[in-house]
DNA sequence: CTGAAAGCGCTTACAG
DNA sequence: CTGAAAGCGCTTACAG
C-alpha cells in the first residue's frame, strides 16, 4: 500500500537542484534574474519530482489568485449554461479560472459576492441576484472589479455588458408590424428585471410611435416550462393577439407549443419572436424567429473589460452593448416585398 | 475619491479588540477555548473592520481549501446544465465551492486535474474527458479524492456515480418489443464513451435474449443538432427500423425532427425512446418516451461520497448506480394491456 | 482562557 | 546571477 504523498514544495525542488528557493521561484516566474543553466537544473528536479507551484501560497502573497467568480442563478434557459460554458473556457485561455457562486431565489447576490471575496477573486461577474450597495461599495474600495452581466448599475468601477435590448426589441416590433402584425403581445419576467424591462419597452417606444400600444403582458420566470400556460391565457381570451414578442426564446418555445394546442396555426394567426437564438430555436418543430443574443462577443467583452480593469483601468465605469441580429424564421410571416433573405441586421 | 482600501486582516481585528491574533483566530474557528467575553469583543471588532477570515491563508496551513474542481466538457446538453447547477448549489450546502475546470475536445481531462490541483482542491469529480493512469496514481498518492460520473474507472481511491445504463436500457428495449417493434436501431456517442456502450449493451443482450439483434447503429456526438442528419440516414434507407433507442434526449429530439421532415408518424411509423428525462422531452412538440436519469440523486450520491472520503472513509473504491425510471410519453405506442397508467419503474 | 512563536509555501526587495 | 531574510494571513501546538 502507497502511503499517502505529500506535494512537493519549493524546498524541495531547491534541495534536489542543489540552490536556494529564490532560484526555484524565480525559474517559475517570468524567468527574469536566472540563469539558463539554473533554470535548467530547477526545471529538471521539478520535473522527477513532479513539482508544481502552490497557487493559493503563490496568490497569499500579494499577487493575484487567478480566480475569477461567477454569481449565477440557476442554469435554466440554455442560454445561461451556453454562457457559463463559454465564459469558463475563454477564462482558461487568459490563465483564471471560474468559481461558482450560485445565488436562488432572485434576491440577494450579496451572500455569493461575500463568498467570492473571502476566496480573494480578482474579479467577480454578476449575472443574477441583486447586490446592495454595500457590497458593491467594498468592492470599490477593495479595488476588486465587478462587472455586470445583462444590466446596468451605476457604481464606481462596475462595468456593464449586455445586449441592446431596446435595438433589439424595436427589430422584433417593426417585423411584426411590417409582416402585417396589429394586436401585439409581451411576454417577459416582470418584478423590475433588467432586460426583461428594456425588451419590453422597446417594444412599446416601436409600438407608440406609430400610434399603436402592446395589447397584453404576462409575467413569470423565464422557462419553456413558463411560457406555455401564459400563452394559453394569452391566447385563449376574447380579443386575442395576432403576435407575441417574448422576452426570450425559451418561453416562446413554450408560447408556440400552446398556440399549438389551441389549434393556431403559425404564422397565419399567430407569428412570435423571441430573444436570444438557442440552438431549440432553430429546430425544425420550432422555427423560431428571433432576435439573436450573440454569446461569443459577449463573453470576449466581459473577458477584455476585465483584463484591462486588472491592468489597472481606472475609467469609472463602462457600460458595453452588443449587438443583436434578427433572425427570421417560420414564426413570423414573409414580408409583402422581402426577397431570398432570412436575415437581417 | 476614496482610496483603495485593503481587506482588514486578523491583526487589525486583534489590535481593535485589544486580544492576540490566537483569540481572534480562535473566535471565528470551532468557538472552544475562548471566553464569551474575548469573543464578543473580537466579533465586534471584526463587524466594525468588515473583517472576514482570508479563505486562502486559512487553507494554507493545512486546513481543507473549500474548493472542489469540476472537470467538465462543454454544457452541450441540458442535462449537463442541470447538473452542474445542482452540483454547485448542493456544495454550497456543505460550505464548498465549485472551481470550473472545461475541458474540450474529449481528451485530456489531465491538464484540467493537474490545474485543480495548483488551487490545493479538496477532491475532484470527473464528468468530461479521460484520464491518463499517472494523474489518477497522483490524486491517489496525494490523498484527493477523485470521483467520476458517468463512468467506471478503476483505481485505488476512486468513486464512481452512474446511471444504471443496462437496466434502462433493458427497460427501453423491453418497450419498444412489447410494443411491437421489431427492427430497433440504436443511435449513441460512440468511439468507447463509456455510458454510450453501457447503453448500447443494455439493449442488445435484451434483444438478443428474444432473438433479436440491434438492426442498425449510428455514432455522433450528442447534440440535437448531430441527431437530425442521423435520423435522416438511418430513416431513409431500404430497410428502415421501426424502433430507436438514443444514447439521450437531446440526441432523441433530433432524431423526430428528421422522422417528421420525412413524413414519419410517430408513434405508428417509428417508435423513440431516448435517457436522460431532460425537460424538453416533456414538451408538447415531443412528448418522447424516456429513461429516466434524475439527477438529485445524482448528485447526493456524489457530495455523500465526497464527504465520506474527506472524513477518511478507506474503502479501496465504490461504485454507486442510480436506479432509472421508465416515462412513457407519446413516442412509443401504447401497450395492448396497459391501461391508464404512463409511468413505470 | 490567553498570547508568543513557529510555520504553511511562496515571492520580493535587499545585499552580495 | 544568486541566496538569506522578511513577510503574505492565517492556525496550531506550546507555555503560562
Amino acid at each position: 500500500m502507497v502511503l499517502p504523498m505529500k506535494r512537493a514544495t519549493i524546498k524541495d525542488v531547491a534541495a534536489l537542484a542543489g540552490v536556494s528557493s529564490s532560484a526555484v521561484s524565480r525559474s517559475f516566474g517570468d524567468g527574469t534574474h536566472v540563469s539558463k543553466a539554473t533554470r535548467r537544473k530547477v526545471l529538471a528536479a521539478a520535473e522527477t519530482l513532479g513539482y508544481r507551484p502552490n497557487a493559493l501560497a503563490r496568490s497569499l502573497v500579494g499577487a493575484r489568485t487567478g480566480l475569477v467568480a461567477l454569481v449565477v442563478g440557476r442554469l435554466r434557459s440554455p442560454f445561461d449554461s451556453l454562457f457559463v460554458d463559454a465564459l469558463a473556457e475563454s477564462l482558461i485561455g487568459v490563465g483564471k479560472h471560474l468559481l461558482l457562486s450560485p445565488v436562488r431565489g432572485d434576491q440577494r447576490a450579496d451572500d455569493g459576492l461575500m463568498r467570492a471575496l473571502d476566496y480573494q477573486v480578482d474579479a467577480v461577474v454578476v449575472a443574477a441576484g441583486t447586490m446592495s450597495p454595500e457590497v458593491a461599495d467594498r468592492f470599490a474600495r477593495m479595488g476588486v472589479p465587478l462587472i455586470l452581466s445583462g444590466r446596468v448599475v451605476d457604481g464606481a468601477g462596475i462595468d456593464c455588458v449586455l445586449a441592446d435590448n431596446a435595438g433589439g426589441a424595436a427589430k422584433a416590433a417593426e417585423l411584426l408590424l411590417r409582416t402585417g402584425c396589429k394586436r401585439i403581445a409581451y411576454i417577459g419576467r416582470g418584478h423590475g428585471a433588467f432586460s426583461d424591462d428594456e425588451r419590453r419597452r422597446g417594444l412599446r417606444d416601436t409600438l407608440r410611435r406609430l400610434g399603436l400600444d402592446i395589447v397584453a403582458e404576462a409575467r413569470a420566470a423565464v422557462d419553456r416550462e413558463d411560457g406555455h400556460p401564459l400563452g394559453m391565457e394569452l391566447l385563449s381570451g376574447p380579443d386575442r393577439p395576432n403576435g407575441i414578442f417574448c422576452m426570450n426564446d425559451a418561453l416562446a418555445v413554450g408560447v408556440i407549443e400552446a398556440a399549438r394546442d389551441l389549434g393556431l396555426r403559425l404564422p397565419e394567426d399567430l407569428a412570435v419572436v423571441g430573444f436570444d437564438d438557442i440552438p431549440l430555436a432553430a429546430a425544425g418543430s420550432y422555427q423560431l424567429t428571433t432576435v439573436a443574443y450573440p454569446i461569443q462577443p459577449t463573453v470576449a467583452a466581459i473577458v477584455e473589460t476585465l483584463e484591462d480593469r486588472l491592468a489597472g483601468a481606472d475609467w469609472p465605469s463602462r457600460v458595453i452593448r452588443i449587438p443583436t441580429r434578427l433572425v427570421v424564421r417560420g414564426t413570423t410571416r414573409r414580408l409583402e416585398r422581402a426577397v431570398g433573405t432570412r436575415t437581417e441586421g
